[in-house]
DNA sequence: CTGAAAGCGCTTACAG
DNA sequence: CTGAAAGCGCTTACAG
């Protein structure tokens, strides 16, 4: 009913194919253009009746103002980046999903940017892509958003963004924090409870945050019940299915081996099985998993596993709308979304 | 050395902090705007000391045209959309990094469209989003890609695109055509040569064109060898991990199980291993497992899982290099990406 | 609360 | 092969 398609009468002598102009709007509602921008920035400077003419006409003709003209005159695009540097493609397609169901009404849209933050020029791809987009913003999604070199570049040309990792890692710039430690410590409250006494941890690499967080998590929470976890329990591994085998191997191959793993995430879980399934350790019955992400893989192994669910599309939304926030509101400068285990098949209580 | 850093000098009276524009280029080169223009837009009416000293000039200041203001003037953007319906997130991902290989270097920019092409408005959410953002063409992705209404509202407003599908849908499009049939035929002929004869297929939803050609490349590579597939050895699913757990219970549990299974994808694949794990039914002694997509979940499963690659990545970077060559150059309209059979555990020869 | 002028950084249409 | 003028559709800076 809003849009002009191109069988509606031009009742305005608007010109058919072509989409109305900011001047088209001021002409038929006699009023300035200025006016008229007025209007589409929601500025307080306009008077009720006269706005609500304009806006009408807007509707009606199917108005939308062209991002590109605005672009140009504010020197700023409409336009919010994605930066990431993660292998896992459900992890980053849910934070995409997250982030557009923010801008979904807003004038914006989501323009991706993978990247290899372990190749030299990748700050200056960043860069690049920032400053020749005119880029209204950027979320930076682990572990590019850990790279301190990368957010001081962001700071020097001035680009806004929201971090989201693991925990609070600074003051000053806009964050969505993950609380991964919660998460582990959920896990581990979980596999006690069952009873187990004998666990072992299979982290991802040290140079993660999220790796180092859900570490100490789980240790601590063990500890908090007097269980202290030897070094010979604790393997780190590469967040890979390959190094999730290879940990499996070490802790599974031996004589004593323990009665619960807890990983730090799905896929690492999924090497862990293979291994079990391989050497004919029945799971859960002779050994418990808990893996990390709830990722589709969780539900697809069998016995299907039981992991913390990280609400990554939430953590997506909620760093774009912080992102696209009128300038001069009240800002939130760090937001949190918590994680939660999902219990399934994978853990029971230890045989005797 | 070639990108002009806030610490440089400023040999040519630019402002430091502000980004040179074609004035600059121009006053600074000693010829008009509308030459640097000619320059930028690979005119081939420019003489060459001319063009060469310019583009010399534009180096050494580290000048690229603002996509905004060329977008405006052009009245089209420097955006390709992607267009995609479909819930595999690796194969999202794939696609999006194939099209971003192609358009790095360029002046293009990847921007996401995720839609849902059973609600009612995502034909307008489609046009909204190519008409506001005044889109240089968008990728369409299965599902979306079959959809001839959706095809039809793009000719309609001019917008071009490039499709993607299992086989040439029309010949005035521009295609990328994946020629699943093929793929389907490679796994039927691998089957046999094991010396499979009781063999069940496990299809995608009709409704999907790729599950369409799946089904007949792998029905006719049996029939050409003489094997004609019973009606009962043919289930019809949803491509999703639960509709393959439905199908591997009519499949496996009944007294007369077929020696070997080929499924649309590997989501279904999976629901057959769970099924056969919780039976005890040896995989691949007992049953044969072939999945098509090679996933990541494929190697993630015990015994890995043999499968048919489909060269997502290529097939998207096809798609992308299609849409931004050169509107005068000689186009392609059908590109071609052919899948094949990755080998892995779930197969081997029938038990006498 | 409203508006006329100038400008954002490019390209098109025309002229030479 | 090259250029001066006008325009793309908006906003900023200023004035009232």
């Amino acid at each position: 009913m809003s849009l002009r398609s191109k069988t509606d009468p031009s009742p305005h002598g608007l010109t058919k194919g072509k989409a109305a102009t900011i001047n088209d709007i001021a002409r038929l509602s006699g009023v300035s253009k200025k006016t008229v921008s007025r209007i589409i920035n929601n500025s307080p400077l306009v008077r009720k009746d006269t706005r609500e003419k304009v806006e009408a006409l807007m509707r009606e003709v199917g108005y939308t103002p062209d991002p590109l003209a605005r672009g140009l005159a504010f020197r700023r695009s409409f336009l919010i980046g994605m930066v990431y540097d993660n292998p896992t493609a459900q992890y980053i397609v849910d934070m995409q999903y997250g982030a557009l169901d923010a801008l979904r009404g807003s004038s914006f849209e989501l323009v991706v940017h993978p990247c290899d933050s372990r190749s030299p020029g990748y700050i200056d791809g960043v860069r690049r892509f920032v400053q020749q987009q005119k880029l209204h913003g950027v979320i930076l999604v682990p572990r590019a958003s850990e790279d301190q070199a990368l957010v001081d570049m962001l700071d020097e040309i001035g680009c806004r963004f929201t971090r989201i990792a693991s925990l609070p890692l600074d003051e000053t710039s806009q964050m969505v924090v993950t609380h991964d430690r919660d998460g582990a410590a959920e896990a581990a409250d979980y596999l006690l409870s069952l009873g187990h006494r004998d666990i072992a941890l299979v982290t991802g690499p040290s140079a993660y945050r999220s790796a180092h967080e859900r570490t100490a998590g789980f240790i601590d929470a063990l500890a908090k019940r007097g269980i202290e976890l030897p070094p010979a329990r604790i393997v780190e591994a590469g967040y890979t299915f390959e190094s999730g085998v290879a940990a499996a191997e070490k802790l599974l191959l031996g004589k004593q081996r323990p009665t619960a793993i807890f990983t730090g995430n799905d896929e690492m879980a999924a090497g862990i099985y293979k291994v079990a399934l391989r050497a004919g350790i029945n799971i859960p019955r002779q050994l418990s998993i808990i893996g990390y992400d709830d990722s589709p893989l969780a539900s697809r192994l069998w016995p299907s596993l039981t992991s913390v669910r990280r609400h990554t599309r939430d953590t997506g939304r909620t760093a774009a709308a912080m992102l696209i926030q009128p300038d001069g509101q009240a800002v939130m400068q760090h937001a949190s979304v918590r994680p939660h285990l999902i219990v399934r098949d994978s853990c029971q209580p230890p045989e005797d």
